[in-house]
DNA sequence: TTGACATATGTTATATGCAACATATAATAT
DNA sequence: ATATTATATGTTGCATATAACATATGTCAA
C-alpha cells in the first residue's frame, strides 16, 4: 500500500469527523432517508444548535449533501461508503467488548 | 444494524485513536513486522517522547501488542483488521482527493 | 408587516489533544 | 557501582473541540 503522507492527513480528517458520538448518530439516523434538522432534533434529543453544528461538520466533509424546500432544510447521506466503514468498527469493537479474538 | 450507545462509544474512542498522522504511520510501519522503539524512532523520524507516547496510547486500546528483550521493548500489530479498516479509509481519501465520485 | 417556525451563527467556558522538553526508570556492560 | 543505551513518564503551553446559551437569519402565512 502506498502509504503517502497527504492521504494520511486526509484520512486523519475524515476520522476526527467520525470521532464523535453525535455525528455518528446523525450519520445513522440518514442512513435509510433524508431528514430536516428538526426530525434529527426530536429523534436523537440533541439540541438543535448543536444538530445544525455538527450538520455542518459532516456538510464540509462531504459526508451529507443539503437541499433547501422552504423552510425545511433537508439533509442526505452523501457517502454510504462511509457509513458500511462505521459498520465494520461497530462490529469490530463489538468483538472486542465481548472478548472475541479478532477475525483475519 | 444494532446502532447501540455503548457500542458508538467505543468506536468513538477507536477513531480517536486513528485521528492522528504519528499513530497511522506507526499502525503502517507495524504492518508486516514487529519492531522496537528506536527502529520506528528512526524510520519514521519522530522524536522518541512522541513515539513511546503514542505506542502507549495504541497499546492502551489493544492496537498493537509489546513484548520485552532485554533493553528493547518491541511492539507488534494486534490488530490486521484495524490496518484493513485504514485501508479502505485511505482509498476512500483517495478518490475524494481526486474528486472521483463514490463507489457503491 | 407582523408573527411563528426552522435553521444557522456567534460567544463563552470548559475540556481535550498534542508536541516539546526535561527527567525518570530499566537493562546491560564495564 | 557507574556509565550507557533504550524506553517511559511528567509538565507546560498551545491549539482545537465541545456544549450551552443567546441571538440572528430566512421562510411563510395571516
Amino acid at each position: 500500500m502506498d502509504v503517502n503522507d497527504a492521504l494520511i492527513d486526509e484520512a486523519v480528517k475524515i476520522y476526527k469527523v467520525l470521532s464523535n458520538k453525535n455525528r455518528i448518530k446523525i450519520l445513522y439516523f440518514l442512513e435509510n432517508h433524508e431528514a430536516d434538522v428538526s426530525s434529527i432534533v426530536d429523534h436523537l434529543s440533541i439540541d438543535q444548535p448543536v444538530v445544525s453544528h455538527q450538520l455542518a461538520i459532516l456538510y464540509q466533509y462531504q459526508l451529507v449533501t443539503k437541499t433547501k424546500q422552504g423552510k425545511h432544510m433537508y439533509y442526505c447521506l452523501d457517502d454510504p461508503h462511509i457509513l458500511k466503514m462505521v459498520d465494520a468498527m461497530l462490529g469490530h469493537v463489538s468483538h472486542e467488548i465481548k472478548g472475541e479474538p479478532h477475525q483475519y
